[in-house]
DNA sequence: AAAATTTTCGTGTGCGCACACATTATTAAA
DNA sequence: TTTAATAATGTGTGCGCACACGAAAATTTT
């Protein structure tokens, strides 16, 4: 099944379909090149006369700007700064997304486009306002958060408005800014889906748990939002048995969380699907003893390494993916966009939720592999 | 780090990250932009001795060519062909994969990229045949195929490979030929998720049935490969009750197939869920009244607008997407890159196999929606 | 009416690279 | 050794556009 010769493609020496230019259109309008270019740019000093000349012309030909040589002239240099969380062996999910970040910040280099990163320690504040402080020092084109902290946020965020740089959220969707657009996924409909899946595995009305920790839902909205549109689901459906919820100190695989779980089981015998509304699932099923484990359906998020290993051993039967890495990429895809074409984006660009089972994850976040392997 | 502020976007004036040029690479090797150039496209008429010098410099800044300066400066101009079938209002699935390849063909047009269509009735094989003649005739320096018909196209590829024009298969995966890779899904594993999806819905062990047409089977491996996965998924759970299989004469809300279908399941009360591995699940569901409708749970193919509409009034339970958008998209980009960057794909290109749902299938297939409005 | 402004428009340069052509160094043939 | 042939390298132009600068035309001021 090997290719033909490399050697072998045919080249065409010529356009099949003519490439209108500035030059054409100048020509046409009998003006110089500067002039269309004032034109195409807004930059004033051309008389109302040619300006609806020219502008007529360009419909006519229905011409848009070659963005390649357009890249190329451009001195225009634009800077992204995105503060996103940094991230560890032990807590991996970030990774996907500042890969996308990484891929695109490549795609749009030779663009003139620089993406420079500031990633904070998840689990301090402090490390997440010093990082905004310094972000802020270099006056970037444009901003990408992960808006973790609050309080942090409406702070250096009034900076940011206080200079007109523009910002996008990315993955945690807070209220109450004037963000660009958030990019990321429906929480409420990914539950809501997550207790469809998980109600389709049983017959009848059966009992189902909801484990989470208290970190989880005050930080931020996504985990209540997951959960909201779990119990959502079931309350439509009119069950007698609505979601159980446990709430865990920690998601670790300590001996007081593992003694949570398994006494909470004990006393709730009833119990077949668990629900865990964050990308931990892993910790969930290290806790629960391998002898009871074919006993429970589990249903959790993201495509985390450890979460694709429980799919793949069966432990899980499925996860949603938010699509990280599409989340990066495509951040710095409308940025771009904005920045290049001043295309303003949507309020909120949802993407994909995908259901993950072991069937078809490996089909799953190709790109992110291949970017990984250096083919991309 | 200048801050020029033009409509509120801050605007670097030089580079954060220095980008290295060719120029840069010539001035450390002591020769000329020429001889730099001659060795990153071995063009050959280099010694042995400037050739590793300048590969050595080359790797030490790790180099790569501005593919925008680059883009501008060739004179290289490729012509892909591409042979798909036409669609219709009543047969819109093609749609996709043409929407998709449109895209691409705008994104790369001015990367010298030109994509011209061959479009034939994928009822008739003399269309076909006519269509590819006329490809023939224009030399392209490269091919996309949907090999819909077999004979026909064993003899025109031969007429390629001695042209040494490579060409690869969209969609339609079919063996014995030295196309240069297939990209589309792993039909064998998608059968065999619906038949998980299936099986997950009922608690026991359920009879179902597997609908499909002569002619579904006969054109391709597609919808036997989807059979054989799925049956073999209930092969492997050792069920009593295997998957039924009715064939039916022709997709159509006709008398004749309607009577099949409902004398069938009348004979067989015992079947609660039914598979149909084409993309013409609406017409199932047209066939069956409409009260007997939710004794029955349905799981088909693709995400035709027809196909979606019975998802949203949940007829269907789950729709498999073969991302056909994203298919004929990714063709052209495999293509542009082996074009520009020489760079050879793998035999196989498997999209994600999706699963949709009522919930998710509103956030599926964005980009196709955002090109159609024109926004992307 | 001439000078000073302001508006409108043309010209020139370079972005980084591809590629044709010109030139020089090296080797082979005479 | 001289010349012819070939190998190795240098030079120049242009792709389409952005943008700085300067020239010309229109307008206002003195």
């Amino acid at each position: 099944m090997v290719g033909l010769r490399i050697t072998g493609i045919h080249i065409l020496t010529a356009w099949s379909i003519k490439m209108v230019t500035i030059k054409d259109i100048a020509r046409e309008a009998q003006v110089s090149e500067g002039t269309v270019d004032r034109v195409l740019h807004n930059r004033g000093g051309v008389s109302k006369q040619t300006e609806t000349k020219i502008k007529a012309i360009l419909k006519k030909h229905n011409f848009t700007i070659n963005p390649v040589a357009s890249a190329l002239a451009s001195k225009n240099k634009y800077h992204i700064a995105v503060l996103i969380p940094k991230f560890s062996d032990t807590d991996i999910f970030w990774k996907s997304p500042y890969m996308g970040i990484q891929k695109a910040a490549h795609d749009y280099r030779s663009f003139g486009i620089d993406v420079r990163f500031y990633r904070f320690d998840q689990y301090d504040s402090r490390s997440y306002e010093n990082h905004f402080k310094a972000l802020l020092r270099t006056t970037p084109s444009i901003v990408l958060v992960v808006p973790l902290f609050l309080k942090e946020t409406k702070r250096f965020v009034g900076e940011l408005e206080q200079q007109s740089i523009p910002y996008m959220f990315l993955n945690i969707d807070v209220q109450g800014f004037h963000n660009m657009t958030f990019i990321g996924q429906d929480s409420y409909t990914a539950g809501y889906l997550a207790g469809k899946l998980m109600h389709s595995i049983f017959s009848e009305d059966t009992n189902v748990l909801i484990i989470h920790s208290k970190h989880n839902t005050s930080v931020n909205q996504t985990v209540s939002k997951r959960i909201e549109g779990f119990t959502d689901f079931f309350a439509k459906q009119h069950f007698k048995n609505r979601p159980l919820i446990l709430k865990i100190d920690a998601f670790n695989t300590s001996k007081e969380t593992k003694a949570a779980i398994t006494t909470f089981l004990k006393k709730h015998p009833k119990v077949k699907g668990l629900f865990i509304p964050s990308s931990r699932i892993n910790i969930i099923v290290d806790c629960i003893a391998p002898a009871l484990l074919k006993h429970y359906r589990m249903i959790g998020f993201d495509n985390t390494p450890k979460n694709i290993e429980c799919l793949e051993n069966e432990s899980v039967s499925f996860l949603i993916s938010q699509k990280p890495f599409d989340q990066g990429y495509e951040s710095i895809q409308v940025m771009a966009d904005y920045l290049l074409k001043k295309k303003i984006p949507n309020d909120k660009i949802y993407l994909p939720i995908d259901i993950l089972t072991k069937e078809n994850v490996k089909y799953n976040e190709r790109n992110e592999l291949l970017f990984e392997m250096g083919n991309l």
